[in-house]
DNA sequence: CCAACTGTAACTATATTTGTTACAGACGAT
DNA sequence: ATCGTCTGTAACAAATATAGTTACAGTTGG
């Protein structure tokens, strides 16, 4: 499945500016956690700002903040946002009309990837962004939180330099009956 | 999302064989009902039979059928064949690992993406290619459902003779969001 | 006015899937 | 045994989507 990373992109995003707490952060900022260029981002948070989950303002001392408390942004709320199309899609081409199969095959799918996808939709919508903030909590120092440049003060290091290595994804195992 | 429509194909594919009934059908009348090229339709064969979906023979008279009773395979065991990773990606680029939101956000991301994964397959699980079939008799004329070619009795005459013509977005009216 | 931002257009690059042509090898029929 | 009909596969072109880049107009605080 060629998977985008979009909805991956947009919480981190999100969880940088429910974790700088209403200090807006620059494109640039984000851009450099994000490890990737600021137009890739500020494209991003327009789409993310049309959603109204964010607010930007732009000129000097500009920046993005969430536009409202991370408990009422869930997870849906982003996914829809950025995520245009449901998890699966039917043919590229349709199929032939003239076979049994093929004239009504489209219908059945649809039944079957609608439910698909309202199963990721109730999933997403029980985790708040703040869940998220939470998860993360515990795996850092929580000493200088606040005020702090949320990317890193100076140059990225290890993440820019060289080869990059993507993370290998632990998949869980199916659940067959 | 850039979803492949790998998923739809291997089903349509797959409810052919369930209503050919044991009778081995070839790539080339397959890919008629699909609407694509038989190659692409043996490629998808190939990965079937490595999951033990259905078996092929070489040679002439050859062709594939289903490895067991429509009943005995589920809509996951289809999936896990034709689509290698989860519905998700991460972040195609490693965040930057001196950010603390970046450092972790893949860990909490790997967390919520395993349970949508794991959402979508217990929906899949839950069908078997006999539903599909089901689900799919109430829309066509049983009556000449024996031993009829799958794509069209003789000739395949409007589909296959001179240019394939594009039929019209007909099909996924229902405009998946 | 100037410097620092966002918003956007217009590209290029990269990745993945799909479509196509070509051909070796298997196999049934004669 | 050889011939026509299939599958399996390689190799490559086309189509699509995402990501990355450069450039610049417009906004805003100082």
């Amino acid at each position: 499945m060629s998977t985008s990373s979009r909805f991956a992109v947009a919480v981190h995003v999100l969880t940088l500016m429910a974790w700088a707490d209403e200090e807006p952060l620059k494109s640039e900022q984000v851009a450099e956690s994000v490890n990737t260029n600021a137009v890739v981002i500020r494209r991003m948070l327009c789409e993310l700002a049309e959603s109204n989950l964010v607010v930007s303002q732009t000129g000097s001392m500009g920046g993005s903040k969430l536009a409202r408390l991370p408990e009422r942004i869930t997870l849906l709320d982003i996914y829809q946002a950025v995520e245009s199309r449901g998890v699966f899609s039917l043919h590229r081409h349709p199929p032939n009309p003239d076979c049994p199969v093929g004239v009504n095959i489209g219908t059945v799918l649809n039944g079957v990837l609608d439910e698909v996808d309202s199963a990721v939709e109730r999933v997403l919508a029980n985790m708040t962004l703040r869940d998220v903030v939470s998860r993360l909590k515990p795996c850092v120092s929580t000493a200088n939180r606040k005020g702090v440049s949320v990317a890193n003060g100076k140059g990225v290091s290890a993440a820019t330099n060289g080869k990059r290595k993507q993370v290998a994804r632990v998949h869980s195992v199916s659940v067959r009956n």
